[in-house]
DNA sequence: GCTCAAAGTTGAACATGTTCAAATCCACTT
DNA sequence: AAGTGGATTTGAACATGTTCAACTTTGAGC
């Protein structure tokens, strides 16, 4: 199910009208009021063009998260330069993220849904979707790699992929969020994130060393590759 | 939205009939090659007969959800009878509800993405759902009241909606379970369950209230009702 | 037994994601 | 200029969840 990629000029420019008409619609109408054929008029092809690049509505989802990473991945880049204290980092990053979201906050709980499916080809776990949710990975491993705390190196290791679930968290908070301007989520990641700096120097202590490779073991049965 | 109830006793056959076709269907072939066709032929109905008392496949699916929860209501009660041991009635419950799905380990999927969907009247978190929430919650309080543990007042009360956390997320692993016999799942059971003690016993140390109290405070402003 | 309103039943029609075989385009070769 | 093969485009056709207006059955009240 790799998608095809472009291999003209004039195929390069059909998938980024297509994907760009996903975008505006996505953003505009939702995802569900959103269909194939609207996609392809709005972006000036044929339904089948659009499936052409496009396997399914899913990957239109897929390549639409690709593009959130990217946004926040830019949006991130000066914090990550300046900040080297983790709670700001990690709170910058999350903040981040979430306001990269908002103009697809409305969209989001459809995609949040399409994302949980355990049939889905979107779904984080799922093997297609694994070089996008490498990259954020890695996003956090420079949050904690930039910044000035040391770590255990078995905590150091698994911590990437714990702040990644994090975020997942929040975001599955930020969807169900109705509060105005969507402050309590914002709030929340205040909190959060400082609870997570204090959790790790906790674990840090030599007394729950024990504990801690239990507990990481355990996770890594759970989410590791 | 409310499904309409049968008036007449037509009309519970029928509604049965729609029902048992699904859970045979939904057994044998899976949700996605289960149609609305096949199971109204199945039934010996019409189409249109199933969807005056089932207003979508969604809500089959729920309904199926209803009645696993009957099943483990049932399969659990000797357990919470005969067992005081905190962590064992818990690995006990929990392996119940995994065994109780199994069969419908492929439906499980979409009744995830259905009640993780937050725009979904079915999603955990919405006002609509409470009632089944509230008993699958009401049983995990027994298994708490039931065993010999003695827990902080704070704690006992957040407890029951922790373990139904707990619950939703080991279905969450069951259902990506790939593993022969789903023996990962019993295995995370089994390590958790103990896990999830473990942690209790923690809690309940002095030295650590005002941890507690600041992290349940946090927890019950997220998953409050 | 007749009436009638409520309950139940029906299948055609619709919306939309997806497939596919055929048509068209285009850069390159000869 | 003609030919060629792959890339691209097309729209009709299909599958399936869902809607709906018309039809049938039922049973209570007379």
């Amino acid at each position: 199910m790799a998608i095809a990629p472009p291999k003209t000029r004039r195929g390069e420019n059909s998938r980024a009208a297509i994907f760009g008409a996903a975008l505006d619609l996505f953003r505009e109408r939702g995802y569900d009021a959103t269909t194939m054929r609207a996609i392809a008029d709005w972006a000036g092809v044929s339904l089948g063009s659009s499936y052409h690049y496009f396997p399914s509505k899913d990957h239109l989802v897929l390549e639409l998260y690709r593009h959130l990473h990217e946004l926040h991945r830019a949006a991130v880049a000066p914090v990550l330069a300046r900040e080297r204290d983790l709670a700001a980092r990690l709170r910058g990053v999350i903040r981040a993220i979430v306001m990269t979201c908002e103009p697809y906050h409305d969209v989001a709980g459809a995609l949040f849904s399409t994302v949980a499916d355990p049939r889905s080809r979107v779904n984080p776990f799922h093997e297609e979707s694994k070089p996008l949710r490498d990259e954020v990975i890695a996003l956090y491993a420079e949050v904690v790699n930039g910044s000035d705390v040391r770590l255990p190196d078995d905590l150091a290791a698994a911590l990437p992929r714990l702040l990644w679930l994090y975020q997942m968290g929040i975001l599955y908070f930020w969807i169900l969020d109705r509060s105005p301007s969507r402050l309590r989520t914002l709030e929340l990641i205040d909190e959060t994130s400082e609870l997570v700096v204090q959790l790790l120097r906790l674990a840090n202590l030599p007394v729950l060393r024990r504990s801690r490779q239990r507990a990481l073991k355990l996770i890594a049965s759970i989410v590791g590759d």
